[in-house]
DNA sequence: CCTTGGAATGAATGGTTATTCATTCCTGAT
DNA sequence: ATCAGGAATGAATAACCATTCATTCCAAGG
């Protein structure tokens, strides 16, 4: 729970106090951000500092510039590879070639979007910390649309499917695919914000009904 | 439009360069927190200095200190403002002794909620800014949980009405409503984050969609 | 076993920022 | 008109933080 990182593996045994460990560059990168993911989790973007980061790294002080060149490069390539890691999973589940059975699918999609992996109250954390920035900064509004509007496109071919073999009336494709992703963020805000008033189990159960009255055929 | 706030009053003509006015301490406040939320839109949260909070207010650098203690203080009242000012607004439609029309109310509801005064960036980089944050300070959720509560109850008891008087079956008011925030919550975050992708008008119709969904007979 | 390229370190630096407080000077009361 | 209270100012201060770079020392190739 503590290193709850999918991705940089294990932690080796940092009881190393004393030796100067040299790793691959590739390596390293990941490790300061998974390092910097926790800490935004932990103090908020507005508090993260280089030492902090570098400390929960367990590594020196400078080594975040030497791989990163600025902090601002760091907290660009952190939100990279968050926003690139949800969309991932999401458009490896659409795309289906995994999943034939397109409930199945739908269901599918529902798991990762409200399941462990993703709203680990970190992953959402560093989600929101930079949703609230973007507002003011070009940057990071720019990495998340790239990334969003692939997620989108796919997301409305596979409602498209479903209407298709659904055979549903009165429903637009991009419309509901808006609402639904649009649903699953507002959930997932809940989550974060407000944990006391939404469990997960009832946030799925929300996404699910807003399923169901569109694809009453293909949910239950 | 550059001066939003619906609250502070006219901006006086701040031409004298030079003479120091003496105002009451309320209206300093609020001359204050308006000042903190135009800076945190156009700078995001974590680029938000005293400086410039006092500077955009048009007064020297200590008066926020003395008003407010500190900056940490300063931005918890500023999230309380914007909070309570939102959900002052949807409770006064819900509340709603004004309309008595079920379907005129939702629309009014509606409208409050993706119309001109909310949805303005300010506003809204202002909202999730703090959400951003909200992961790591439990100060915030608070304030924020706490005036939720009270206008997640009211939007349940109109659902409740809507679905006694038009005899819905299957529908929970209490999910019904946890989904409808949620969904705009999403929409403003995809409004404030992706505004390529959707305009206020195709949220709008996204919304009533959900609305109709739920309650046919009393949308459109 | 050397040697060497360059990864890692961490103390030093310079810039930024919240906060303080001695001073100024409105303004309402007398 | 005068005065006292206290609101407002803004220069000074101390803390903090990103970034640099001289130095250390690992590990791969000879």
């Amino acid at each position: 729970m503590t290193d709850a990182s999918g991705t940089a593996g294990d932690t080796p045994p940092d009881t190393n106090g004393k030796r100067r460990q040299i790793r691959p560059k590739a390596e390293r990168r990941q490790q300061l951000i998974d390092a910097t993911i926790r800490c935004i989790a932990q103090h908020g973007l507005s508090a993260v500092t280089m030492q902090m980061v570098t400390s929960e790294a367990g590594l020196s002080a400078g080594i975040a510039n030497l791989h990163f060149e600025s902090k601002e490069n760091l907290l660009r390539e952190t939100l990279r590879f968050v926003a690139q890691e949800y969309h991932d999973g999401q458009i490896d589940i659409m795309e289906g070639s995994r999943i034939s059975d397109l409930s199945e699918r739908l269901d599918a999609l529902l798991d990762f979007q409200l399941g462990r992996g993703v709203t680990q109250r970190q992953k959402m954390s560093v989600w929101f910390a930079y949703y609230g920035e973007a507002g003011a900064r070009p940057v990071y509004q720019k990495i998340v649309s790239t990334v969003d509007r692939l997620a989108a496109q796919k997301l409305e071919a596979f409602f498209a499917e479903i209407i298709s073999e659904g055979q549903y009336r009165d429903v637009d494709s991009r419309d509901l695919a808006t609402g639904y992703s649009a649903l699953i963020d507002g959930l997932h805000l809940s989550l974060l914000v407000t944990p006391r008033e939404l469990t997960k189990r009832r946030a799925r159960s929300v996404a699910r009904e807003f399923l169901r009255r569109a694809f009453p055929r293909h949910i239950r």
